[in-house]
DNA sequence: CTGAAAGCGCTTACAG
DNA sequence: CTGAAAGCGCTTACAG
């Protein structure tokens, strides 16, 4: 910088105010001043910068599992937000391992980083959590609540989702309907279980316990899951997924007991994924947009940085798909 | 650090050897100094170390989509190596974008990361890549070649690949076989095809310009190519897919036409997803190692960082992995 | 509108 | 084995 300052014949100060843009510098000293910049190939160095400003523009998205699909979608989204506003979001990928949340986050901190946006990992603890945001570092919580905690958090409304799938399920003349797949110590099973339920109980339909069976989030658990549901009970004629990849598995499965979704049994899926309306059958789903949970989770960082009052949860909008994988059933 | 310093009763030289687990220090001092850190809550300042050490631990991986399910696993696998090594992996996602490519790098050289690596966009210019390469960066580039560039590169052997996959086709009786998927402006699109055309030849088959259809990497764009190229001819009966990914989409567009995958026509395609052995039918491909990738990769910044002479291209071995998704043909 | 000086929190020689 | 001093490349008041 100081090879600038001479090159352009002025001084570091000014230098540094033209590099961060600030108004009132003449036109002609900037002129001067970006073209030493060019022509010397300088290169910004923000760890000074950081340094001394105790600022960074460095935005940590800390991702549960980054195979996951729909994770994938939310980031997407949520990068988009943060480069149109300057910062730079990096991410980080745990692998749902406590341990290694609480390592990267630490790592993270010493990068000063401006703030972190993260989905909980299985087992996180509130007083964590709750630590982490005290410490002037903005924190979002995505996907996942960690009860406790009172940090913001941006999730699909879980159980509406769910509410509305399995309703449609009932309307459709189902009395049958098993929930499968997602795992329990996660804070969205429960939430889209209780909305499964909610459907149920209003509907005068009867759950067994048999009838739900938790699994793990990939294809595969949808497999093993729906099977052992449906060998427990061959009564069943809807089932209800935890998510779409969920939902993959559950097609085959059924397929390879020679039942046919969407016409001999219906699948609902929940995230509405892509590839969901390229299966066939057309996967009938509950839509999150990943847009949404992006732009309310920015917005949320936004308002702690405003040292505006933050909303504890919010809820994004969810929507009911319906495709081809939902036949109905003789009253 | 002064305050732990002044905790400890020691000098901040003291503390940051200490810090570092530089060796030579008493039991009892590094005792001391550990303890006055946690009571302190100390948290390192790495802008500050890396400012004065010019070293950083922070490895930027920067991947062309996130929503690309192999690349995911690579950097997982990724990841996993350069944590090992006391590593920071951070990735960001490019999109598909030069632009953004080039802005998120120079954002990424700004905060002084000990290296890159990168799946280069479609359309990345050498000299980009290979000033950005001689800029004391190393830099490995991941499954995609950019030709001119001279930078290491770590990919599958995709020509070995697709010419295994052909051969199996072609040893199963087929003689109408059709290349389907792929981005022509990228390195590997052109390798595979060439692995599929030389089996081929050395069959002494011939191939018809309008067998061959490139498209899109998603899964749409199999079932768009597929059925142009079933449009144009019917008489094909064994499908080489550019990637699992796109032979899912084909999964599709045959199931559409009546046909069933693996009894009416054979499907083969390229990564061995997860997801691939769980298809029905389960898909026949070819298997490429993402934790080869990921050794290789890191193994590439290693010999870099040790001054020592980097080989430029590395190719990841490949395995034929038989399932059910190719049927015989009468000879 | 621009410059000279101090200081952010570390590490790096160099003494002792 | 430990301490005192200088300096990494910026930004931040403060003069002018």
């Amino acid at each position: 910088m100081i090879d600038v300052a001479k090159a352009a014949g002025v001084s570091k100060s000014t230098v540094s105010l033209v590099l961060r843009g600030a108004a009132g510098v003449k036109a002609d000293t900037v002129e001067k001043v970006n073209t030493a910049i060019r022509e010397l190939g300088y290169v910004y160095n923000r760890d000074a910068a950081g340094l001394r400003s105790r600022e960074s523009n460095l935005v940590a998205i800390v991702a549960n599992d980054l195979a996951n699909p729909y994770l994938a979608q939310v980031i997407i989204a949520l990068e988009g937000e943060l480069e149109l506003r300057g910062y730079m979001p990096v991410v980080v990928n745990i692998n749902e391992s406590v341990d290694r949340q609480s390592s990267m986050v630490a790592s993270l901190k010493e990068h000063n980083v401006a703030g972190f946006f993260i989905t909980p990992a299985p087992g996180t603890e509130a007083v964590w959590l709750r630590e982490l945001a005290d410490a002037s570092h903005p924190v979002v919580c995505l996907m996942r609540d960690v009860e406790g905690a009172h940090v913001p958090t941006v999730m699909p409304d879980n159980r509406l989702g769910m509410y509305l799938a399995t309703r449609y399920l009932i309307g459709l003349g189902h009395k049958r309907i098993a929930f499968v797949g997602g795992l329990t110590t996660i804070s969205d099973y429960h939430e889209r279980k209780d909305g499964f339920l909610k459907a149920m109980r209003e509907a005068g339909l009867t759950v067994k316990d048999s009838d739900i069976e938790p699994s793990s989030t990939k294809r595969q658990g949808g497999t093993i899951a729906v099977n052992r549901v449906m060998d427990r009970d061959a009564s069943i004629t809807g089932i209800v997924c935890f998510t779409d990849v969920v939902a993959y598995g559950v097609y085959t499965a059924l397929q390879e007991r020679g039942l046919t979704p969407g016409k001999d049994i219906a699948v609902v899926g929940f995230d509405d994924l892509e590839d969901s309306r390229l299966m066939s059958p057309a996967l009938t789903t509950v839509r999150v947009r990943a847009e949404d949970i992006g732009q309310m989770a920015y917005e949320r960082l936004q308002q702690w940085r405003d040292n505006q009052k933050v909303p504890e949860n919010a809820l994004v909008g969810v929507e009911l798909v319906v495709r081809s994988s939902c036949c109905s059933v003789e009253g």
